[in-house]
DNA sequence: ACCCATGTTCTTTG
DNA sequence: TCAAAGAACATGGG
């Protein structure tokens, strides 16, 4: 589930394990979570001492002695662990970096193989070749204005978006939505100054709560939406509390699709967009359909 | 057996 | 050029 806590969270695992380890082997069980040819991949680590980490987003690196960096990208279903003998691996290890000191072996974990290792020359010219933005958890109410304020497209597409800033992903953009009492729908160009701040505020929380609880999205308080996701309920059956809004005992959490991404709101605190903005968009709905009619 | 899934990137369509 | 929708990726789990 690595969305920025999640990520945040490997990072400090890495950064407790491997810093001021010198790197004596790079292990591959599956080259396909690669996107740097093994043989570079090996030669530029062997011998490498790790200096520090970093995270950008859902991105973590580990700082090399020479200056560069490894990326590690988890994809869906990315994780870390650390083992010492090889039938002690974790299942779905597919890559894993021996470390001389403590001859332990840190583990790039990952069933879907949607993740990814790479090399970079630095922190910054990886975010500059993937475009990426600020990290959510830096940038700031203004920035966030000026890069949504103007633009007709869906608020939760938009957070998504790595370019704009990097580190919110589905279930985190959802709880942002609902904590800032404001509907995935409504346009970028929509949103008022007092929202604009709602909105960057309820990032700060979200992501603040979930790092401190590590992403044990269990821990996390009554008041988050997070608690009705399938994935809660599912765990404990029967517990259809779950299905209602925190604030909101009676109202039920509804279920949709936004942008393609299954998308939960409480349609109480976040009222559907009005005329003033998404009706620009309903409006062309209905302009195509009568097109359509018309052409027929 | 079928459907869903936390992310990214590309293609298609309007 | 922009925006939206869909597909693809690879695989496990409900």
């Amino acid at each position: 589930m690595p969305e920025l806590p999640e990520v945040e969270t490997y990072r400090r695992f890495i950064d407790e394990l491997a810093v001021g380890q010198t790197i004596t082997a790079l292990e591959v069980l599956d080259a396909h979570v690669l996107a740097t040819p093994p043989d570079q991949l090996r030669s530029a680590l062997a011998g490498r001492t790790i200096k520090g980490t970093k995270r950008l987003g859902k991105n973590c690196f580990l700082e090399l002695d020479n200056g560069q960096v490894l990326v590690l990208h988890f994809g869906m279903t990315g994780d870390v662990g650390a083992y010492r003998d090889a039938p002690d691996a974790p299942r779905f290890t597919r890559v894993a970096l021996h470390l001389e000191d403590s001859g332990l072996r840190l583990a790039f974990i990952d069933p879907r193989k949607f993740g990814r290792i790479r090399l970079a020359d630095s922190v910054a010219a990886y975010q500059q070749a993937k475009k990426l933005g600020p990290d959510a958890l830096d940038i700031t109410a203004a920035e966030l204005q000026q890069k949504l304020g103007r633009r007709k497209t869906l608020l939760k597409p938009l957070l998504l978006d790595q370019s704009i800033t990097a580190g919110l992903g589905n279930w985190i953009v959802d709880e942002v939505l609902f904590q800032a009492k404001i509907h995935p729908e409504r346009l970028g160009v929509s949103l008022s100054d007092k929202e604009f701040q709602a909105l960057h505020s309820a990032i700060q929380l979200v992501l603040a709560t979930a790092i401190k609880q590590e992403a044990n999205y269990r821990d996390f308080p009554a008041s988050f939406l997070i608690h009705a996701r399938e994935w809660d309920t599912s765990a404990t059956p029967g517990t259809e509390a779950h299905k209602f809004c925190p604030r909101h005992p009676k109202v039920k959490i509804e279920k949709y699709y936004v942008g393609g991404r299954a998308t939960y709101i409480c349609p109480k605190c976040q009222p559907a967009p009005d005329a003033l903005d998404a009706g620009a968009a309903s409006k062309q709905r209905k302009h195509a359909r009568a097109g359509a009619k018309a052409d027929k």
